[in-house]
RNA sequence: GGGCCUGUAGCUCAGUUGGUUAGAGCAUGCGCUUGAUAAGCGCAGGGUCACUGGUUCGAGCCCAGUCAGGCCCA
């Protein structure tokens, strides 16, 4: 006789393949429907704030893995914190203006249709598109939050407020024009900021070269009228704008006599410059300041120069000799203004030589090709002692890819020393995760120049300066604050579209002025969102700023340089930082060349299963990423899903409000799986508030893995499948299954939001999982009987053992052909039922004694045909039912009676 | 070149104030099951804790250096 009809086999609709790929996006539509968004806002509105403050992307390019992974980042705090009870809104932003948007522009733009407000309209109608790209991307990722209304700085109320920021600071004071030198980029033809510069090799010639003294010096100095100093540079075409050279005062000197003349260099450096090793020491100078007031010609201009005392020179490289061209580079600029010297810079926007560089030969010719023609007017001269390559890291133009000129021109500056000293005061009230975050900001702030600020550049918010006929500027934070009201009402381009006698008159300045044509650093923008965004809605200071580890120097630092220069106070309360998508070899994916979009592996994939794996990540380091990691995610995932599947699977028949059991009256067993899953919401939780997403994803997959389904689900088989329907045991376990998948599904629920509703909607659950609070920490209830469940698991790995050589040894097959007989001196003989069914076995013999042992053989008895337990009474309790066990004899009569 | 970091099984992570044979999940191999079945269970293999030296009775943990990698800066 066929017993499987009377078996309560597991059932359910919750499929086993997840399809996430066509499953999700029809949540999202209802979401959206629904709008779940609001919803949440509103179950939460008595809630304590929780503020993250997103920082803005650029709108340009695809997402990319590193904004999946900021963002899903920021959603797991975002999600995770809404089910702990916060009022935790998400108002995602975009950075608009810039160079990056405008060259892409300018790329496509015929030269004559590339008057300003083209621009910005061509400008405009980019970001947007691309805003629209990357916001259909994110939200694709399961992240919450109001994409109708994202904050733009490129909206006129944003502008407005940067613009109501920026008169603040210059009526401070803080703003001021100068010359000095600046990153130039002539491949954008505008200054740039730090933040807008990488780093990348490049071949350059690197010279030694002799300056003559002049012989009344030499004289003076009692050295040979025929002393030369020995300067080393890998930038030739400084050299038209040479008006010093530099020396360490502390370091030791020495003259040497070479080939009829002698050379002064540092002593440490004589045995490593080539030619040099082995020159004759002629004298030796113990501290370089002896010889600043030197005289020198220049090698190429009828001019001198003086030698000078400066810190910054080194004996780690070139001949303890620099070469000091003021308008050429900022330590060469500031000792130029220490000694009076202008910062010379001979250097056009397209970075070509000017007349003013001297050398008629070299007018028109760029830098690049200067350098040789320089190497050979030297070489002409006797001057050149060595050229070689040097291969280096050099500053180039992160938009244009084209090396840096460090080159004098006129811009505008915040003066950040004034206020330096409170950020870094600051910046120790701040909460910095992880820690060593603080030094790393602290550096950056510390080692902070005046901030450039001016860009010459359309597509930005205009740098609100007028330009009297003279020339001089006029900045008025007055007149500031009306374009600003201005702007608010019709955005930017009204400095544009407006002529500059009615820009002035609106503005209630005099007449005969001229409106500047710089736009400001986009730095500025996206650093005044606390200003633009924060402040109007009340949530000034933020509890939080999340963004990649860059950022210590881009936005964590512009956000608190404007927010300290403005209020003196931190736009933050808490730093999160996260580390850079690598691939296997821990490598950098090339952001443009190699990284595939990230659409490509949600289409494969799945969001569930891309946020799992940014779960899954130490994040605060750099983040591992590859196709075998994606793969071992997606094992984890199926994981998952299946035990939320046996979870829904058995309670099939199980009502709450019919036939729950009251946590007392749970066997043993289910008792102590009460406490288990009271430990693990006490770990996610926690993992959660520390921002411990790992934590959190090693605690649920090793739960629903070991303690679920290798053990808790495994044992209960029997007991859900083959006891009577209503049995207490049964329906205690289906009890705690229920909490279990109310819990789980609520805990995985920021982690995997689509699969959690689809499993939450499988349990009944008409709204949104979303829409829960987590599962409520509780202590465990029965801390006595830990111990005796350790020893009934170490038991159960022994038993395995030597079920698994039984089995080896082909004695048995499954578990329930064997009988165990235990010697243990911890059990008594009252607990073989419960070891039995823990066990899994058929039979156990309890021999309290010692030493432990454990022995299998074959069950007894006759295997039951129903249960498939072996057992002695099989067949001997009724006449119908011959192949069943007692137990499964009562089971299937009473099924036939109330049938 | 400088600053801040990282480097534990094939993959992702734990490893408490330095203290027994270094752990987990997944993957792999071999079995079992066929009443979670494109699933489930069991067992097993797998690590000179990047490398080298040092401190210590004892180091994955402390110190120094080397190598590799990342971010930032020059």
């Amino acid at each position: 006789m066929d017993y499987r009809d009377t078996v309560l086999l597991p059932r359910t609709s919750f499929p086993m393949r997840a399809e996430l790929p066509k499953r999700e996006p029809v949540l999202l539509e209802r979401w959206g429907r629904d709008h779940l968004y609001e919803q949440i806002l509103q179950a939460r509105s008595s809630g304590p704030r929780f503020i993250l403050h997103d920082g803005p992307p650029f709108a340009n390019g695809n997402a990319h893995l590193g904004h999946a992974l900021n963002k899903t980042l920021k959603d797991l705090v975002l999600k995770s914190r809404n089910m702990m009870g916060f009022f935790a809104p998400y108002i995602p932003g975009w950075d608009c203006h810039g160079l990056p948007i405008e060259a892409k522009v300018m790329a496509d733009l015929p030269p004559e249709g590339r008057d300003a407000l083209t621009i910005r309209r061509k400008c405009t109608a980019y970001a947007l598109r691309y805003l629209g790209i990357q916001r259909e991307q994110f939200e694709r990722l399961g992240i919450f939050g109001d994409w109708q209304r994202p904050y733009r700085t490129l909206d006129p109320a944003y502008e407005a407020e940067v613009l109501l920021l920026f008169a603040d600071l210059a009526e401070k004071g803080l703003v001021f024009e100068g010359l000095r030198p600046v990153f130039w980029s002539t491949g954008c033809h505008t200054a740039l900021a730090e933040a807008e510069v990488e780093y990348l090799q490049r071949t350059d010639p690197a010279i030694d070269i002799e300056f003559p003294l002049l012989p009344e010096s030499c004289r003076e100095h009692g050295l040979p009228e025929d002393t030369r100093l020995l300067i080393w540079t890998t930038t030739p075409w400084t050299l038209p704008a040479n008006l010093a050279v530099a020396l360490h005062p502390a370091l030791p000197y020495a003259l040497y006599a070479v080939g009829g003349r002698h050379l002064l260099v540092a002593e440490a450096r004589a045995e490593v410059i080539p030619g040099l090793e082995r020159a004759p020491r002629v004298r030796r100078f113990p501290r370089g300041e002896e010889l600043c007031g030197l005289r020198y010609r220049h090698p190429l201009l009828p001019r001198t120069g003086s030698v000078y005392a400066a810190d910054f020179v080194t004996e780690d490289s070139g001949t303890g000799f620099v070469h000091i061209a003021p308008g050429h580079g900022m330590e060469d600029y500031l000792l130029g203004q220490e000694h009076g010297l202008p910062p010379l810079s001979p250097v056009d926007d397209d970075g070509r030589f000017t007349q003013e560089c001297g050398i008629p030969e070299l007018v028109g010719l760029t830098v690049w090709e200067g350098n040789s023609r320089i190497i050979a007017l030297l070489q002409a001269e006797g001057l050149l002692w060595s050229e070689r390559a040097y291969l280096h890291d050099y500053p180039h133009c992160w938009r244009s890819k084209t090396p840096i000129l460090f080159r004098s021109v006129r811009q505008w500056f915040i003066r950040v020393q004034s206020f330096q000293p409170e950020a870094l005061r600051l910046i120790d009230e701040v909460e910095w995760i992880p820690s060593r975050a603080r030094n790393r900001i602290r550096g950056a702030v510390e080692s902070r120049r005046d901030w450039c600020i001016s860009r010459q550049r359309s597509w930005g918010i205009p740098l609100p300066v007028f330009y009297r006929e003279d020339g001089s500027a006029l900045l008025d934070p007055e007149a500031i604050r009306k374009l600003a009201r201005a702007v608010a009402r019709s955005g930017t381009d009204l400095w544009y579209a407006t002529d500059d006698a009615s820009l002035a008159r609106e503005l209630g300045l005099p007449s005969g002025l001229r409106k500047g044509t710089d736009t400001l650093d986009v730095w500025i923008d996206s650093g005044c969102s606390h200003a633009a965004v924060l402040a109007p809605r009340g949530e000034f200071p933020a509890d939080l700023y999340l963004e990649g580890s860059d950022q210590h120097r881009g936005w964590f630092q512009s956000s608190l340089l404007l927010s300290v220069a403005r209020s003196g106070k931190a736009p933050y309360r808490t730093v999160l930082t996260n580390g850079f998508v690598l691939d296997l070899d821990g490598r950098k994916l090339a952001k443009m060349a190699g990284a595939r979009s990230l659409s490509d592996f949600v289409a494969l994939y799945g969001a569930d299963t891309l946020r799992l794996w940014v779960a899954s990540e130490d994040y605060r380091d750099d983040v591992p990423f590859s196709q075998e990691i994606l793969s071992r995610i997606s094992d984890t995932y199926r994981l998952l899903r299946n035990a939320f599947r046996i979870l829904l699977a058995n309670l099939h028949d199980f009502d709450v409000s019919r036939h729950s059991v009251a946590e007392e009256r749970f066997p043993e067993l289910d008792r102590y799986m009460a406490d288990r899953l009271r430990s693990l919401i006490r770990t996610v939780v926690d993992g959660y508030r520390r921002y411990e997403f790992p934590t959190v994803y090693h605690a649920l997959t090793r739960f629903c893995s070991t303690e679920l389904s290798a053990f808790y689900i495994d044992v209960l088989k029997d007991r859900l499948y083959c006891d009577a329907a209503d049995s207490t045991a049964r329906r205690a376990s289906q009890t705690l299954l229920y909490r279990m998948a109310e819990s789980l599904f609520r805990l995985a629920a920021p982690l995997i939001p689509f699969t959690a509703e689809e499993a939450w909607q499988s349990l009944g659950k008409s709204a949104s999982v979303h829409l829960e609070l987590f599962p409520e920490e509780e202590a465990p209830r029965d801390g006595a009987s830990s111990d005796r469940w350790a020893r009934i698991l170490e038991l159960r790995t022994g038993v395995n053992e030597a079920l698994e050589g039984s089995r080896q040894a082909k004695e048995i097959g499954k578990s329930l052909e064997a009988e165990v007989e235990i010697h243990s001196p911890h059990f008594l003989p009252t607990d073989a039922e419960l070891l039995a069914e823990v066990l899994i076995v058929s039979q156990v013999r309890l021999f309290r004694d010692e030493p432990t042992a454990i022995r299998v053989r074959r069950a007894s008895g006759r295997q039951c045909a129903r249960c498939w337990k072996y057992s002695e009474e099989v067949g001997k309790t009724e006449p119908a039912h011959p192949a069943l066990c007692p137990r499964c004899t009562s089971v299937v009569q009473a099924r036939r009676n109330s049938a």
